[in-house]
RNA sequence: GCCCGGGUAGCUCAGUUGGUAGAGCAGCGGAUUGAAAAUCCGCGUGUCGGUGGUUCGAAUCCGCCCCCGGGCA
């Protein structure tokens, strides 16, 4: 895989920074306005921004992944941007081996990053690291599918009870996917699940990032959400949907599953109305957004908060926070 | 103005012979270690239009009023 960075605008010719370079994690959901305040402090301090959103990887979701422009990438060098096709499947583990030489880099020629995205796991994965486990060859978790259809859900847990007891505790009933996934880890590896999440370490030293989660009020996000779709539509998000669907891909492909995807096609077919399109895809993106929030909420609870919308005050908010001046 | 039908959760509706109410959708809470924009778990959120009355007890029966739809004038 190629990573092209855009060009860094020289014309401004930022010095390396004298201090040692920074490194922010800004984490929001989807239309919180993140990589526009990622573009802010970047501009404001030479740093390389490094997307941490699992969508905007794939460069046939331009506008449906709502990723940055050309126009807003050429304003600070971008990474992981539109770099894989849609046909291909991208994951955390395969995100983490791409983003932690890239943050690496970027330190060594002395310069601050700033990782931006909307999926939370990846940056924990930065954060707490992310269990070393080698990929198993494609006939384990096949075999595992099967079995699991053929047996039963109760079955299927009482065999991954005996290897891995830990696991069938901790995964919620009909959670086949994690079902699957502990069950292969097993026979792929001859090692449990559980075992090699004890083994974790962090990507980022402890200490060495700032995390900065934006968290806006629900009644406001959801309206931008809203008008954000009808944005979409009128930027051509038919069409792009049209461009994917001809290429009749797996629809089980990670790009396939994109928030809004399957209904903008819809209406590209003229099997449903613009209106009813827009009104699921909004749907379903507000309801991504609750899911991220829950995580935000949750999970990062000792990061620094922006619970603004408005452009400019969550802008002051995050250079307070980032010890840094317009 | 009169005659029907209807006002029950955010929406569409159900509610048995009177025992302070329940479905779908929407929504909300939570989990989250290689599909994470994924996957899964949990939760009815209600002055039953208002107000008097009958009754031990009213969404349910009666009176009056208000609102919506249809019809007749």
């Amino acid at each position: 895989m190629a990573d092209e960075p855009s060009p860094a605008p020289d014309v401004q010719g930022e010095e390396a920074p004298a201090e040692a370079p920074r490194v922010w994690l800004i984490a929001g959901p989807t239309a919180s306005g993140k990589s526009a305040l990622a573009l802010a402090l970047a501009r404001a301090t030479g740093a390389e921004i490094v997307n941490a959103d699992a969508l905007q990887i794939y460069r046939d979701l331009q506008i449906i992944s709502a990723r940055p422009t050309p126009g807003e990438e050429a304003g600070a060098t971008h990474h992981l941007y539109g770099v894989a096709d849609a046909s291909e499947s991208w994951s955390v583990g395969r995100w983490l081996r791409a983003a932690a030489p890239l943050l690496e880099g970027i330190a060594r020629r002395g310069r601050h990053a700033i990782v931006v995205g909307g999926t939370g796991l990846y940056f924990r994965a930065l954060t707490d690291g992310l269990a070393d486990i080698p990929e198993p060859i494609p006939e384990v978790p096949l075999a595992a599918a099967q079995t699991f259809d053929q047996v039963g859900e109760p079955l299927f847990r009482g065999a991954l009870a005996q290897i891995d007891p830990a696991s069938e505790a901790r995964i919620m009933p009909g959670d086949r996917q994690r079902l699957l996934r502990a069950y292969s880890v097993f026979w792929g590896t001859g090692r449990t699940l559980t075992e090699w999440q004890a083994l974790t370490t962090p990507t980022l030293a402890p200490g060495s990032w700032t995390g900065i989660a934006v968290e806006p009020p629900r009644d406001q996000l959801y309206a931008r959400i809203d008008a954000r779709a009808r944005t979409m539509l009128q930027e051509g998000a038919l069409q792009e949907a049209m461009r994917l669907a001809t290429r009749r891909l797996d629809p089980e492909l990670p790009a396939m599953k994109a928030v809004g995807l399957q209904a903008f096609i819809a209406a590209a077919e003229g099997r449903i109305g613009s209106a009813q399109a827009l009104e699921r895809v909004s749907q379903d993106s507000r309801r991504y957004a609750k899911r991220q929030l829950t995580w935000l909420r949750n999970q990062t609870p000792e990061w620094a908060r922006i619970e603004t919308l408005d452009p400019k005050a969550q802008v002051a908010a995050l250079f307070a926070i980032a010890g840094v001046s317009a």
